[in-house]
DNA sequence: ACCTGAACACCGTTCAAGT
DNA sequence: ACCTGAACACCGTTCAAGT
């Protein structure tokens, strides 16, 4: 146990805001977002509950660090491309790495709104690699919502999938299925029960810049008529 | 008091399953989910906590019944329109305003996986529009997770930011632009500060469903040089 | 069948008091 | 400055017992 280590032969802790929220995210590793209670956090510390509140207001401001921190490391291996899309593909795949790497991930950084260090850098990024498509401002902001709204709607229902212990899902579907109330469901059952999250993602993510690429060749026609 | 006259000289209250969902649904307006108790529940419903748990396994079941209620009038007005593309986005939006109709009604579908009968009515709906782009059946898929993932990550964050009373996003952002650390962020600052969701939705639906008309049209090429 | 009463094992948060 | 001890006002869930 590490509380063990951590207090022997000491009366405090003296414990660090960055040493809590990784304690924290450690936890959250273990025990899901729900079994995630200042309690526990404090026992794995070695240190009473009282003693974290001194550092953090409220179980939210934790919860807004450990967003924070969980994307510390977005963006180490972008791509150094001449294609905005290639980029913008990498980025967002890697933001969907950032909350696969711990449980209920997705859920933590939607409950939250943080607008601290690592999140700044990673919209200023994204902003960067989303101007160079051309596009007007406003559609940039858009379209950069757009894909974080995608990534964190997808990765929820992906790591509530993956953690929900009798998939009641794909039980009360099997029992649904098939039927003649619903013929398409029907028809199609077998791509029903495709939970490859990573093609489904990737294939949307697609979707999406497809889309923008579309708007960028767009405003780069506009531009070039306009400079003639 | 709803609870003074619905026992009223009974001993009994004789609950319907379908009673406490809408019960549910009105107190999850009153309070928000993080109010959403299965004591204040049974208290507006003039009953013992224990009570519900006749009817709910646990408050998981229930918020499961919640979700797909909160559907229950969805798709009430789409047009019967010829342009799959129209169908599909008047779809997409009945969904956001079903999601809006009740407080934090994003999260309550994004923390269930339910596959009751009107969540299974709505995918069926839905698959029937983008059968009519032509793609073939694992596209019409990956496209109908893509919108609903969309839509949940939008509207939770959407109603995140409504309802969050010290609005410490725009504090934080406001202390931490303009600055030289963030050039783009402090260029394009008032498009940060734009909180439309409407016309926000509105944008990345469309960028989707053009990501998808284009595949729709490549298909329908394909399908047409197969027949000659 | 449907509900009450009472308990169990937890929560987040506060605050005087210690060092 | 940083933490302890103890309390407050809650939770979800269970279960014997009532009707």
């Amino acid at each position: 146990m590490a509380r063990d280590v951590e207090q022997a032969g000491r009366k405090q802790a003296h414990l660090k805001r960055e040493t809590v929220v990784q304690a924290a995210l450690n936890l959250l590793n273990d025990v899901g977002l729900e079994g995630l209670t200042m309690r526990r956090l404090a026992d794995h510390l070695g240190v009473q509950v009282a003693a974290l509140y001194w550092h953090f207001k409220n179980k939210q401001e934790l919860l807004n660090a450990m967003a924070d921190a969980m994307i510390a490391d977005w963006g180490r291996d972008l791509p150094d491309d001449e294609d905005w899309a290639h980029r913008l593909q990498a980025g967002v795949q890697d933001l969907r790495r950032c909350l696969l790497a711990y449980r209920d991930g997705a859920r933590v950084l939607a409950d939250t709104y943080v607008a601290e260090e690592n999140t700044l850098r990673c919209a200023e990024i994204l902003c960067e690699i989303l101007v160079q498509s051309g596009c007007p401002p406003a559609s940039i902001f858009n379209a950069g919502w757009t894909m974080l709204y995608y990534v964190i709607g997808l990765t929820i229902e992906e790591q509530a999938f993956h953690t929900s212990v009798d998939s009641a899902y794909q039980r009360i579907l099997a029992a649904a299925l098939p039927s003649p109330q619903y013929p398409m469901l029907s028809m199609f059952q077998p791509y029903l029960e495709n939970y490859d999250f990573d093609a489904r993602f990737n294939y949307g993510l697609n979707l999406i810049i497809e889309g923008l690429r579309q708007e960028s060749n767009k405003s780069m026609k506009e531009d070039g008529s306009a400079e003639q």
